[in-house]
DNA sequence: GGATTTATGGAGCGATGGCACCAAAAAAAA
DNA sequence: TTTTTTTTGGTGCCATCGCTCCATAAATCC
């Protein structure tokens, strides 16, 4: 196959790859949020990307390389909602309303898998995937943590009574988040998370 | 080796059985439920159940019908505690109360794997595994729906307000206890799941 | 005791999984 | 043009996976 000029980008020496790297990437994320990283094998994997065994071993290096690599993707692009979202300008109880919402409404697009890539990776795996497991983890202890320190924002600004748990209250709605991905992996409806974070939305400690 | 005499039941016509078929059974289910289907490997099984694999054939037919048969047996003993509180005799608000104190209590037993096994098996598989996907998600709608009906009999009752929405309830719950299952295998505390399902019931519908 | 029935141990097998290697190709650098 | 560097396609390889087969052992039935 002839390759193709990928872009005008300063190119090094040697030859130039014949497919787009970040394409390729994304493709192999879709394939490990659908089927984890166990259900995927490597011949799904050059397959969905359009490479053969020898460019994916030398761009990628390994399949757990390439999952490493996939989770920052899923973070960085498709998981960014959560951030940016946490981080927005409005009153704590304001920014776990729409946290809820876009969980509802991401966990469900059409144009992506169901549900979450980190709240369900890596729950059940052979004990040779302990370093997977406990990356994906790590990733959800490290979601929870940027909720728990939103909240405690919100204590700082008044928004919460100053007893409140709020590395309970993180707990509950990560559980909750997580919860409704597994629900989404199960095919419910957009409607039907929206109404489990409306529901979760009435815990919500009194007080403003 | 010599097969022993298991019990002094009427037993039938061939040699009897070398191992306790239950005891086998148990074994298979802590491994699937510790790592799943797709982690779990015949060896595994084989090894931890003390059979060979002739016996394996014999006794199970299959991985897969031993993995059905594995959920069965969680579900009637490991998970009967669920039944057990849905069907008894309290409030509405109450028996829900109960439910959350025991999914944080069972999945952070020291003597099972962490979580639950329905709650988190089969939310990610390759294409082949279909029908076990299938068979936990149709045993997650399963538990939802036993919630939802004890939540009907509960708006029957006057425990709830007659226009609760009885599905969505029952689905926050049951996302909830979800994410319970996935904080457990993250090897989060008792008390952390205990606090989670406390605030979860601050979402309990005002009218009682 | 012999026939029949069921379970066992152990070896092996076809398929798949995850790479690994190598000669050739295509670019920049000299 | 030659050299150097990097990527590619294709093939091969070794381990594991999930059985499968078969001769043998241990029970009951006649």
């Amino acid at each position: 196959m002839a390759p193709k000029k990928i872009d005008g980008e300063r190119r090094g020496r040697g030859r130039p790859p014949s497919f787009d790297r970040a394409q390729a990437l994304c493709a192999a994320m879709r394939l490990f949020w659908d089927r984890g990283y166990e259900g995927t094998s490597f011949d799904d994997l050059t397959a969905a990307m359009g490479i053969s065994p020898s460019s994916f071993y030398n761009a990628f290096g390994s399949k757990e390389q390439l999952y490493q690599e996939a989770t920052d993707a899923y973070l960085k692009a498709t998981g960014a909602w959560f951030l940016d979202i946490l981080h927005g300008k409005a009153d704590t109880r304001t920014i776990f309303q729409r946290l809820m919402t876009a969980a509802a409404t991401e966990f469900t697009r059409a144009d992506l898998p169901a549900g979450c890539m980190i709240s369900v990776s890596g729950t059940q795996c052979a004990p040779g995937q302990a370093r997977l497991r406990d990356l994906m983890a790590r990733q959800r202890a490290l979601s929870e943590a940027a909720m728990a320190d939103r909240l405690r924002q919100g204590v700082a600004d008044g928004d919460l009574p100053a007893d409140t748990d709020v590395d309970g209250l993180a707990a509950f709605f990560s559980s909750l988040a997580r919860g409704m991905a597994v629900q989404a992996r199960d095919g419910a409806s957009r409607e039907k998370l929206l109404e489990i974070g409306r529901i979760g939305m009435q815990a919500w400690p009194a007080g403003r």
